[in-house]
Formats: structure tokens, C-alpha cells, sequence
DNA sequence: CAATTCACATACGAAGCGTATGTCAGTGAG
DNA sequence: CTCACTGACATACGCTTCGTATGTGAATTG
């Protein structure tokens, strides 16, 4: 509480109100948030919020760009450890899937931020995800290993069905086994956009 | 104005709040929809519509409702026209995507839908072009038209794959162009579903 | 023809948002 | 060192909007 230089005390502020919305949004959603509830909770007032977010929507767009950040990192890291550019590519996508799973994601960013901040794929931190599977599908298709097709349509299509299948998953009675329908359901989409190879699997 | 029962006159302003809640909608959304301003236009108070629709939440359902039924009746109407079952399939998913670019569809039940009610398929009206997409693919693993797949999970990501290159259209510089990649697209998708024939297409 | 029901309007209270204004701690110039 | 200033945040106010509680007049029923 001491020893902090005024910057440090700024950026902690604008991380707690940060955190505080981001769990509110997750919790109950964007309309039923009360910036009064929330930032009470953070210990300040509506007043902090304005001041650096402009206004709700304002903080909502930080909240998502922060996931979205995550996100985009984690995706990152688990097609790095897959054998071979394909099964990166495959990753890439269940990785969308399981994440959608967690509350923050899917409500945040899947259910709500499209409503709020509409397209996806032109919100202000250019959602990494879409274009993550993009990149994908482009190295995928410089090696020969798909057959020719538009990426840029092809990606968000690949975005969408991942997100659909997670709200699937996610009201289904029993996840953990939709989880395994859903990501082979995957493959098999994927799958059949495949060049066909010498070899097979 | 006369020669009206009393019956016909409840149906026909239950039909104007649905009309004017349904305009409004579509053009401003949701939650910039003034129950106030919406009534009035149509000639009534809130209300009328509290006690027709319960809340605005009810009207809301109630408009998406009658929207889906049209599109269920219009993707049904085109799917027939088709000369084979996999065409018709096929035809559905590309109605589907022309039928999103609709600011009504697009809007309503595409955007705001999802936020409002939650996962589409668990609607009241059980979302029916979702039901449609499935029961096409559960056609075509009978005829062994398609590889064996789990249709229930290829259904909710086809619907949205659909979804995704809707709103993407609907955003794009150039739609009519966009229209044109995206149904190639989705049509290189689903014919990576489609079983290896000795024939060809 | 009187009583009741029902479709809708009006009136009222409670949030919630955004803005305008206030306050107090840092910071830099002289 | 101090005085003016900036900037971070709180408080106060008004406006909009929602939901409910109540009122009213026309249609229906016995």
C-alpha cells in the first residue's frame, strides 16, 4: 500500500477495475452487469471507470481484447507442440473448442461480444483466433496439403463451427463426452478438405 | 375498423406489437429498442404489450419465433427444387447463408439472439434450421451418400460455419462477391463430408 | 340488464447510465 | 520551499427505461 510510485498505483487501478468487470461480465453478462455493483467490489466507484474506459462498452472492449490476447497465446503454445503442420492445424481448432468451454470465453467472447461489439473478425484487437486459422490454412495450403480454397472464408467458417459446437458442449447433459463428439466431428469436417495423398491415415 | 370481431381485434394488435418489436429490432437492436417509442409507432402503450408478451424478453422470443418459422418454411420450399438429396443439402446451407444476410435474420436471430436467449438450439421454438441441417445429413448417412459421421455435431458446426460467413458477408466491402466465395467455400467443405463415389459431380 | 371479465392505458417507483462538478494528492517552476 | 497546476478519482444530478400496480371502458355472460 506503500512504496508504490504513482504510475504503479494507476495501473493497478485500471487492472482491478479490469478483473472486476471481466468477472462480472463472465457471471452474470454484460446487461445484467452494474458498473455501481462491480466497481463497489473493486473497492472504487463508477467514476474510475469513466476515467479510463470512456464508458461500459468501453471496459467491455478491454475485457475481451484481454482474453482475446490470451487466447490467441494459447493457441500459440499448443499447435507449437504438435508433430507435424497438419495436427498443428487440427490443434488449433480444438483448442478453440475446449477453451470455448470456460465460462469467461464463451460468454465474453463468444455469446456477448458479438452482440456488443458485433463482427468478430472487425473488432478493435482484430480477433486473434480467426486469424490464427487462417494463417493456418494458408501454410497448409502453400504445402499442398489441402485443396485449393478461399482461407479467408474457409477460416471463418472453421471459427464458427468450432464456436457452435461449444455452445453445444457447453449445454449439453454430459460435456466431457460432447467434448469427444464435437472434436471428432472436427476431424472429420477438416479432414475431408484434406489433399488426397499417397498415404493415407 | 367495424364489422370486426372481438378476436380478430386482439389478433391484430398482437400482430402490431409483433411487427413494430420486430422493426425495431432489426434496426436498432435489443437493447436500443425503446419499449416506449416501438409501442407508440404501432399505436399502443407498454401496456399492451406486458400483457400480451409478459416482458420485453417475451416479445423478443415471440419475434424470433415467427422468424425462424419462415425460414424453416424457406429453406424447406428450396431444398425441394433441388433435383438430388446431396444438392439439396447443399442448397440448404447456401439458403441459409444468403437468408443471413437479411438485417432481420442477421440481427435478430444471428446476433442479438444468441445474447439474448442463449444457445440456439435450445430455443423455444427449438431452432429449426438447425433441425433442418441435421435431418438432411441423417437423409444423406442412409443413403450412404456422406462418410459416417455424428450428424447432431456436424449439424451445429455447418449451422455455424453458415453463421460466421454470413456476418462476414454482411461486413464486407463487396458482399455480392463475398456471397459467391462463401457458398464455394462452404461447398468445398461439405463435399469433403461427401462418401468417394465411383462416379463424379 | 346487471355483473364480471378482459384488453389495454395510465401512474408510479426503482435502477442504471452518463455527465457535470468537486476534491485532494502529486508534480514542476521559480 | 511553496504555489499553481494537472490528473485521478469520487460525488451529485438528471434522464431514460423497465416492470408493476392500478384504473377504465367495452364486450360477454347469465
Amino acid at each position: 500500500m506503500a512504496g508504490k510510485t504513482r504510475s504503479e498505483m494507476i495501473a493497478e487501478t485500471r487492472a482491478k477495475l479490469l478483473a472486476a468487470g471481466r468477472k462480472a461480465f463472465a457471471e452474470i453478462g454484460y446487461a445484467q452487469a452494474s458498473m455501481d455493483d462491480f466497481t463497489a467490489k473493486a473497492g472504487l466507484t463508477r467514476g474510475a471507470l469513466y476515467h479510463h474506459f470512456g464508458d461500459k462498452k468501453g471496459l467491455f472492449e478491454a475485457v475481451v481484447s484481454q482474453i482475446d490476447a490470451e487466447m490467441t497465446v494459447r493457441l500459440k503454445e499448443r499447435a507449437a507442440k504438435a508433430p507435424d503442420a497438419w495436427e498443428a492445424f487440427i490443434q488449433d481448432g480444438i483448442g478453440y473448442i475446449e477453451m470455448a468451454l470456460e465460462p469467461e470465453i464463451s460468454r465474453i467472447v463468444l455469446r456477448d461480444g458479438p452482440a456488443i461489439l458485433g463482427d468478430p473478425a472487425s473488432w478493435p484487437t482484430t480477433n486473434g483466433c480467426i486469424t490464427a486459422i487462417r494463417e493456418g490454412l494458408d501454410r497448409l495450403l502453400a504445402q499442398g496439403l489441402v485443396v485449393d480454397m478461399d482461407t479467408e472464408a474457409t477460416a471463418r467458417m472453421l471459427a464458427g463451427a468450432s464456436s457452435y459446437c461449444a455452445t453445444w458442449i457447453a449445454n449439453s447433459e454430459d460435456p466431457p463426452q460432447a467434448v469427444e463428439r464435437a472434436c471428432a466431428g472436427y476431424r472429420r469436417l477438416v479432414e475431408g478438405l484434406r489433399r488426397a495423398q499417397s498415404g493415407r491415415d
